[in-house]
DNA sequence: ACCACGATGAACT
DNA sequence: GTTCATCGTGGTC
């Protein structure tokens, strides 16, 4: 048994490793910076192989690439033009899950930023699978370890994740779907700030210029260099 | 009521 | 490198 696993069987303590609302409830560029290396963990019940049982499948991985996005005054923000029946969630709790369709087939998981009233979210784009990888194979139908879940529409198909998740709280345990500091405890190593690297958000038109993607140097599972 | 367009991924050449 | 499947959202009429 791993060390997550382990962690994962006493709850009390599993719970201190999990960000917390206060984490969220900040400038959304700076945690967009400090998600990367956190683990990003999905909690389903799943079918066995015959289909004969349900049982707990469990899904771990470190994010590796983020955007930021902001609200009014971002014009490559759902929430550019205020709130719409889409957009109100980025205005809502910091710390909860906003979860959107995009190009009629994927689902792409944001984490929503700033205080309760103010739009904000970070896109997670990238992750490196670490527990759950024969789950995310299954759910996935690719070959290599590398095309897993190097993408945002990728990991969310990969992790489980779909509409449902849309106002899950990242800050609960019980909403199956939570981000905890891999590095406390030494579970996981540490990032050094000078493996951050800054450049443009990926497929947006308005707002390009602006320097709101983040992702750590030379990880092999980054969707785009 | 209509319609253009994506915060993508996969399958091509 | 290119093309295209796919459909919810939101702006416009």
């Amino acid at each position: 048994m791993n060390k997550l696993q382990n962690l994962f069987l006493d709850k009390e303590k599993f719970k201190d490793l999990i960000l917390s609302r206060s984490f969220y409830e900040r400038d959304t560029s700076i945690i967009a910076q400090e998600l990367l290396n956190k683990i990003l963990i999905t909690v389903t019940q799943v079918k066995n192989a015959d289909f004969t049982e349900v049982e707990v499948g469990i899904c771990a991985g470190k994010i590796v690439e983020v955007e930021a996005y902001y609200g009014l005054n971002d014009p490559a923000s759902h929430a550019c033009n205020g709130i719409t029946p889409r957009s109100k969630i980025m205005f809502e709790t910091p710390g909860i899950a906003y979860v959107y369709f995009c190009y009629g087939n994927h689902y792409l998981l944001n984490a929503v930023t700033e205080k309760f009233g103010t739009a904000g979210a970070v896109l997670i784009r990238s992750i490196e699978p670490l527990e759950g990888i024969n789950l995310m194979f299954a759910r996935r139908k690719v070959i290599s370890l590398e095309n897993l879940t190097n993408g945002p529409g990728k990991l969310t198909k990969a992790f489980g994740i779909e509409k449902s998740y849309n106002g899950r709280d990242l800050t609960s345990l019980e909403s199956g779907i939570f981000i905890i500091d891999g590095a406390k405890y030494g579970l996981y190593s540490k990032l050094n700030k000078e493996d951050i690297i800054r450049t443009t958000r990926i497929g947006i038109k308005n707002g390009a210029e602006r320097l709101l993607r983040f992702y750590i140097k030379n990880n092999k599972f980054v969707s785009k260099k």
